[in-house]
DNA sequence: GCAGAACCGTACGGTACGGTTCGGTGTGCG
DNA sequence: CGCACACCGAACCGTACCGTACGGTTCTGC
């Protein structure tokens, strides 16, 4: 029997994946021909040949195709880190400007060429496997980052700088004041215009716009 | 030689792609199969059996596999049709209704079944075939959209029933209050909540939103 | 009624890829 | 030294599917 494949049921959420250097190097390489080329593009004699290791070692660490898809998922949402917000409801403007730089963080992390790549790729896998890509993506993945953000902005509505019944709504209604339809837009292959390229004067007017939603 | 392909550079954006009333048949079928199974699902023997033709007959028409998701995406979005907006700002009731109108249709197609399935069917292909599909569903489908919506936005601009500056802007804020990040949790996977089911008060609240920063 | 076109059903070639097996190589350890 | 282990590279197998070819059938116009 050969080895298990990697199993989003046997891993919780919130513990990252222990992958071996060597194992870590190989789902890098794997997630340079995903960027490039697309789901098609990721052959398990493909990465064997670019990554310099066998396809028996591939069988071996991920247990089959889907294991080693998985692991690509887990691995690049393990990668991904948002800034701290210890203390950062000191006062007014310093708040403000950390809900900022939370935008600006989300907008560099949901268009960077592997995010798309990986959404890509579970979204073109949503309707096979039971749907393993896809609930790992979002459990590991936005599921994350909204529960980040909720405790963010609750922070803000305790000491009476925002104004709102549900974190959870209103989170929603900042993301979509910053994304709206860019991101399905380049997901479909469409390239940022200039304007969209600047993510900070983004997320300035996207919290410009909330606050005048959500301000106390 | 055989048949050319379905060629999107060969047909206009704004022209009905033409197809026979049997073609029509079968390309139903592809879309039932590709919303019930997604991409791999789609084969063209599979088709050829569930739509009772031959795979003659399919080369024929569409040329080769990919000419056939082409078609498939064409026809589908020539289908698309928005409730019409001839004299609908009379008054700023009626206006503010056809805007939520709008927004009630935008949820209903975007979070339709078909829609996502051939969302994930061209996101799927985005980074292959020098992206077709991608540009089809961009030009056929969001842009017309976008295109209509902004007459619509221009036409209470002019009316003195809102206010702003860019109306492509305006558009993408709204489209943003509507959608957040449900488009994109459908395509990846997650089933709707019996809240985000309900259209009608979802296009509401977004466009009580959206008066409350681009009314005037 | 007949010729030709369009079409159906099926069988087949070619190919790409997932997954397995095997020989060879380097390394750590008793 | 010799054994075990992990790994690499390559060959191999089975399968799924695209695209084509062909015989037989239905439709259409003259």
């Amino acid at each position: 029997m050969p080895a298990a494949a990697y199993d989003i049921a046997t891993s919780r959420p919130d513990a990252a994946p222990e992958f071996s250097p060597r194992q870590q190097v190989v789902l890098q390489h794997a997630l340079m021909l995903l960027v490039e080329g697309g789901e098609k593009a990721l052959t398990t004699a493909g990465l064997a040949r670019t990554a310099s290791c066998s396809k028996e070692s591939l069988y071996k660490w991920f247990g089959d195709r889907d294991g080693l898809l998985a692991a690509v998922v887990a691995y690049q949402a393990s990668q991904v880190q948002f800034p701290s917000e210890s203390g950062a409801t000191a006062d007014a403007d310093t708040f403000r400007a950390h809900v900022t730089a939370f935008v600006e963080a989300l907008l560099g992390v949901l268009f960077s060429e592997t995010s798309l790549a990986l959404n890509r790729l579970s979204i073109g896998q949503s309707n096979t496997n039971s749907n393993r890509l896809g609930h790992l993506l979002l459990v590991r993945g936005k599921h994350m980052i909204s529960a980040r953000a909720r405790t963010m902005l609750e922070s803000g509505r305790r000491h009476g700088l925002l104004k709102f019944d549900d974190a959870e709504d209103a989170y929603q209604v900042l993301y979509g004041l910053a994304i709206r339809d860019v991101h399905i837009r380049f997901l479909l292959g469409e390239s940022a215009s200039t304007a969209e390229r600047d993510h900070k004067s983004q997320a300035e007017t996207a919290v410009d716009r909330f606050y005048r939603l959500f301000g106390a």
